[in-house]
DNA sequence: TCGTAATAGTTGATTTTGTAACTAACAACA
DNA sequence: TGTTGTTAGTTACAAAATCAACTATTACGA
């Protein structure tokens, strides 16, 4: 029985993608868990507020592409370990538009700053041209 | 209170790889669990497998990057399903030796073709040089 | 060769995620 | 109105990942 495919693992996208995305997140992680204790999509939800400023839940998880759920608990988290807070939309009682607090705002400039940092280490070892192809490649595969 | 990071979400490398990473790893996942209810893990170990031949639990996790507490269950259940075989080592009786079975040498073919088109597609819109530029930068960012 | 350390792999407890069902509020239209 | 459908968000339960502890085996040094 011969293998009658030349499939290369290496150079399968789904499979590079999601270790280049496992192997630069894990690092990343440990940066606001060990300053703030977020979990990863908290700070996701963090980084949408302080860099988009205040939105409804289901407009972070439009922005993030992250589930309703996992936003919701994202949210109670944030709020709890105060962060964000919550005000209610008059004219539709159903959503909320949330926001950072100044402890919020003051983390989202930290981490911000940290990821600046790390991202600038990351592209360090590429080209002005190669971070240039990879980031509009990887914008083009995120938006499916 | 001005922000003093022009921080951008949309050019951090973490952020845009995971969700490359999630939005084509959904993709492909329905293929293999819809057509043998394999897991991601589960995916993968018959990846390595099927690609490199057999070989130890701890050897697929060292080149996947996957922890062995998560190779141990996979391979559980891929023997559990009969995609996979397991042979002890005789001069050390810790360690076996995984190879996959007919069985699973059929949905490794299977898969692989699948991947191959379903990569193909992926990098449909990409130029053979981008496509080449950004496995490059990939496989170097995977490799930390 | 005895004791200690290291390695391969598994298992259990906890945490996190995913899926589906749910409540509450709004919208559209007979 | 009232009925039906849709949307925002939460919650409950099941599935899966993580972390730590565990067994069995091998390696190594006194």
């Amino acid at each position: 029985m011969t293998p009658d495919t030349d499939f290369d693992l290496q150079s399968f996208l789904p499979y590079l993608l999601n270790r280049a995305a496992e192997e630069t997140g894990l690092k990343f992680q440990k940066i606001y868990k060990d300053r703030y204790g977020m979990l990863r999509t908290e700070w996701r939800v963090l980084a949408h507020l302080g860099g988009y400023g205040t939105m409804t839940a289901t407009e972070i998880g439009a922005r993030a592409g992250v589930h309703k759920t996992k936003i919701s608990r994202a949210v109670a988290r944030l709020e709890l370990l105060g962060f964000l807070a919550r005000s209610g939309n008059q004219t539709d009682r159903r959503q909320e538009f949330l926001g950072l607090t100044k402890k919020g705002q003051a983390a989202y400039a930290d981490l911000s700053l940290s990821a600046q940092r790390f991202n600038a280490e990351l592209t360090r070892s590429l080209s002005e041209h190669d971070q240039a192809v990879l980031t509009r490649c990887l914008t083009s595969l995120a938006a499916g």
